[in-house]
DNA sequence: CTCAGTGCAAAAGCTTTGCATAATA
DNA sequence: TATTATGCAAAGCTTTTGCACTGAG
């Protein structure tokens, strides 16, 4: 057990208000979500999530990982691959570029989706809870090596 | 053997332009793909194929999808799920309104992936070849369900 | 005739589930 | 103490791969 740490304990509360036990599981792979840059998967979760608590199993980490999606904690999004990506709930709508040459993913914001929401899902009577938008294409780095 | 129809002869020659030999295999699934309103997945392909094939293999049809995606013939289109959803490539750009209720998917049209893609990509100097939008609510049968 | 493509079976990756044990409220 | 959550192992689903055989060019 090493000392709790502050975002630790404020983790523990938001677990609390959200309807659910506050574990240390689920304490720390809220802090690896939120502390981290990117985009992690699953597995990348996990193994983080073993430096600190070895024993943690992976099952716990995709029951969490579905838990705070279901909550509204944590976002999931879907790249050109067969598995999951999370990232924390982010207080600024954004959206993300995608490499197709070194799977580089860019984040930007563009005051677009709202505008979006609004027409399209008017038009179709839709109500929208959620918007994901990817573009794929090539970064500047990659352009170079492909010239 | 049934007789051959029209719109498989015309596969047939654009998969060889597209470089690939021309199997049966290729022909049905370009086919299915093309005529079939949604967006079906691997399995919903295979099971269609099987009516006119019954020897094809599952193998068949995921190494024909990638090579479809490859060759740009068809889109995999990523929804909220564990594996991919094809269409054929539509002359028109469109995008996906997903359904939280039901599941439906809703397509719609929308000038604003060629804006989108002038401006951010070149704020960050991406070369964009895709654009994916996806929104995710509740349609309108749904939202009255859940009232 | 040659090589790309297929079918089959097996393996590989990601995710979920059942159940006994441990930890939270 | 009463649940809820966890760990482990096993199962499930989607996708890929190896290999001998078939079929397109």
């Amino acid at each position: 057990m090493t000392k709790m740490d502050l975002p630790q304990a404020k983790n523990r509360r938001e677990l609390n208000t959200a309807g659910m036990r506050a574990t240390n599981q689920r304490a720390l792979i809220l802090q690896i979500i939120r502390q981290r840059e990117g985009h992690p998967d699953a597995d990348e979760v996990y193994r983080q999530a073993r430096e600190k608590q070895p024993n943690i199993s992976l099952s716990t980490v995709y029951r969490t990982l579905r838990q705070f999606k279901e909550s509204g904690l944590i976002q999931e999004v879907h790249f050109n691959e067969n598995h999951h990506h999370y990232e924390a709930k982010a207080p600024q709508e954004h959206h993300h570029l995608l490499c197709l040459g070194c799977g580089k993913v860019v984040e930007f914001q563009y005051p677009l989706s709202s505008y979006v929401k609004k027409n399209v899902a008017e038009a179709k009577g839709f109500d929208i809870s959620d918007t994901e938008i990817h573009l794929r294409g090539y970064c500047p780095e990659c352009r170079r090596r492909r010239k």
